[in-house]
DNA sequence: CTCAAATGTATATTTATCTAGACAATTAAA
DNA sequence: TTTAATTGTCTAGATAAATATACATTTGAG
């Protein structure tokens, strides 16, 4: 609970002691564990901490500094560049830059891809058409101050949403897409969560090194009259945001 | 979406293959992939499947077989003994037991150990107490069937609270541990959820195997009045759980 | 400048993981 | 009983990860 965790790293398998070292040192990092010094610990303390060769502390650290959060240099030690962790809300009135206010400098979406798909079965129930149903696909990348936080694929009716795409790609917001398309309002009416590694081209995305974790949310978003308008998986990199679901559902 | 992955397994890597394949494969059998023919394909099917090697398949199922979710048999093939992955429901009205109701025929919390401790930094703002303020400690496990799926440490403010672990450990339940002390109700009014590794010990009240993942929730409930009377940390089994934050907040 | 402390680089060895191929043992169906 | 499909076991080799040493380079303090 208060953040001090045991250096417990386990040998008997499946994840390199590398990236073990290097989930532990980032949580530790984020937990504030060395924010008075503002650099990590010498390689041979953390060594000796973990109980592993320095070398296995050189490739955790060498996959922190991959990420972006350390920096190493000779002679100086290794300084923490980011010790964030964005707190992502989860809300009726749930939207990717707002939610960002506040705690990055520059929130901002940016386009993939786009396309389209008739609805698979399971999209089908969340926006409550038939299966079949031609749908707008849409891929996104969240970035908070540059740093890429979280990769979205969005399904919205065709019928009713043909185009949109083309309006994310000037507006660069849903929000503002759903504006210039007549819908002025929505609210999120169902978020599912649940955790899992990254694949390969996840990573890719997010810069994230394997073995790197994501949050993955199911979202329906739906008009004022409770008619759904969008479905949407979001990834969001485990390390770098919680997801915050409060009580204050008018934000 | 659809809920076909790409067989993507990655080399460059960190989490060993057979781990990734084991995640992979878990994962699909919650998913309801391999429900209708009741266990998993061949091992040189999933070996193409995956592009590697028939052992390192072996491997895979080897480890699934040790969290006891199949059973490989000679001649027959691997049979998939459970195929669910429960959905924990969280909104104002969260409770252990309730939330499973249906999910699972025998849901129940077991008392794993109490004392007392005051309150560190992060826990007293929660409470809205001071830090140092006397607290009641609780730590719990959530089961399904008999199966672990929670693990969870409670903090009540003493002042009010003292002797709510004796309660739960006749009650063997948090809901009415507060009824038993006048409590009648209480909502939740935060939940904070990240996602990470499990460690050693977690893994081993969550019978997880190396490199497991477990969403983290943080969570404040209060009384009526807004007063919080409770904070926790909940791990949930990621293989096992999702969490589905609703509109309904009345349940 | 000199020195200590830190990271950077190099090489060799051991251990774990993955691949490859062959064959045995079990099961269910023809 | 025969056969095909499946998991179980064994051996050997290739690749990746971790350890063990040694020494170079950079930086800041005295």
């Amino acid at each position: 609970m208060t953040g001090t965790k045991q250096a417990g790293v386990d040998r008997t398998s499946g994840v390199a002691l590398w990236r073990q070292i290097a989930d532990d040192i980032r949580v530790a990092i984020g937990a504030g564990e060395f924010r008075e010094a503002g650099k990590l610990p010498g390689e041979m303390a953390l060594a000796e901490r973990f109980g592993v060769n320095r070398h296995t502390v050189r490739a955790a650290i060498a996959a922190l500094q991959n990420e972006g959060i350390v920096k190493a240099k000779a002679g100086r030690g290794t300084e923490i560049l980011s010790d964030i962790r964005l707190k992502m809300p989860i809300s009726r009135r749930t939207r990717f830059s707002s939610g960002l206010g506040g705690q990055a400098r520059r929130p901002e979406s940016a386009y993939i891809a786009s396309g389209e798909a008739v609805a698979p079965e399971d999209v089908a129930a969340a926006l409550r058409v038939a299966t079949g149903t031609p749908c707008v696909t849409l891929e996104t990348l969240g970035l908070a101050d540059g740093i890429p936080v979280s990769l979205a694929f969005h399904y919205f009716p065709a019928a009713r949403f043909a185009g949109i795409d083309e309006h994310f790609r000037r507006e660069r917001s849903v929000t503002r897409s759903f504006g210039a398309m007549g819908l002025a309002d929505y609210v999120r009416i169902s978020t599912d969560i649940s955790a899992r590694h990254a694949d390969e081209r996840e990573r890719e995305w997010l810069r994230l090194t394997p073995g790197g974790i994501v949050l993955e949310a199911l979202a329906i978003n739906a008009d004022l009259e409770g008619v759904p308008v969008q479905y949407s998986r979001t990834l969001f990199s485990a390390g770098r945001v919680s997801l915050h679901v409060g009580t204050d559902m008018d934000l």
